[in-house]
DNA sequence: CGTTATTAGTTTGACGTCATACTATATGGG
DNA sequence: CCCATATAGTATGACGTCAAACTAATAACG
């Protein structure tokens, strides 16, 4: 859950520690992810959801044809997770998962023509609001803020045993 | 879900676009979201949540005795959500949900000792993270993100009509 | 005063996510 | 060749979250 808006304070500040402010930005970090998820997923068609999207435009701009285990690993998710969310975009007719015929175990997954057609419809869907978001973020502060959560990022991936 | 963690690049990049900058900004925050929750979670006592203890915390720093639509706000979260948060945190015997006696539709919540105790469980269990988190980033750069974040995070908040 | 609109809280259903446990298939070492 | 181990995919159950529908109570206003 994201954390509270930050309230208006009363008083002098009592000077926040360092792990305060790292909370802080882990807290703002979490709202950023909740709003833009749900203002994304308005508008994506075809009831779409942000997990599905990011699958067919995985596949579109990567290209298909891999198994359900790499896209789990490039999405940081588990595979459970990943099953789950194939199975939603298979029973819409954007993907098909074929059997793989060198690995008995594993599967690969398709994209369909109508599945590269709704990838295309959610990126014009988005845009505008990408668009809009630069009333928010200049380009130059976009460019700060990427190096620098990026290597957070990679940081929490390297230390995912704590 | 999380974007693709990024592959490696093959050949010249072709110079993406602001929007998909953009793009790319958010899937970083929505990965380090997940992995932070998933790594604080990971750590917390009595089986609390991320969602759990947030709420424990703010009752213990800025005051209990709210209703569940003033937090609701507080956390950007529907009140339909905190519901369910509050009926955990009850079960456990961290929070007493009593009516409010002036509004005949609102209740308050009170946090009960052991929940106090348990918010400090939390934070002591939570800090050792946020100190090797030191080894991600440094205090000036959490200091030089937290407002640009603050801006974005503002904005989305006060255009969640689109 | 009564009707209407607003607000508080709940419920339900859908989705993403995790952890865990399970099945089936490979793979490697005796 | 057989067994131990690792890996791919799936199933389950719990939690957070949203949207939408619903109930109960208050507020607004004619």
């Amino acid at each position: 859950m994201p954390d509270p808006k930050p309230e208006p304070s009363r008083g002098p500040s009592p000077e926040p520690s360092d792990e305060a402010r790292l909370f802080t930005l882990f807290n703002e970090i979490g709202i950023i992810h909740q709003l833009s998820g749900t203002a994304f997923e308005r508008v994506l068609p075809h009831g779409l959801t942000q997990a599905q999207f990011t699958v067919l435009n995985h596949c579109v701009r990567l290209g298909d044809n891999k198994t359900p285990a790499q896209l789990a690993s490039a999405f940081q998710v588990t595979r459970g997770t990943l099953t789950s969310t194939l199975q939603r975009l298979e029973a819409k007719g954007f993907v098909e998962i074929v059997p793989d015929s060198r690995d008995g175990r594993s599967k690969r997954v398709l994209l369909t023509p109508s599945g590269r057609d709704a990838a295309a419809a959610c990126i014009a869907a988005a845009a505008p609001i990408l668009t809009r978001a630069r009333e928010a973020l200049s380009r130059d502060e976009v460019e700060d803020l990427l190096p620098v959560l990026t290597k957070l990022r990679v940081w929490l991936d390297e230390n995912r045993g704590l």
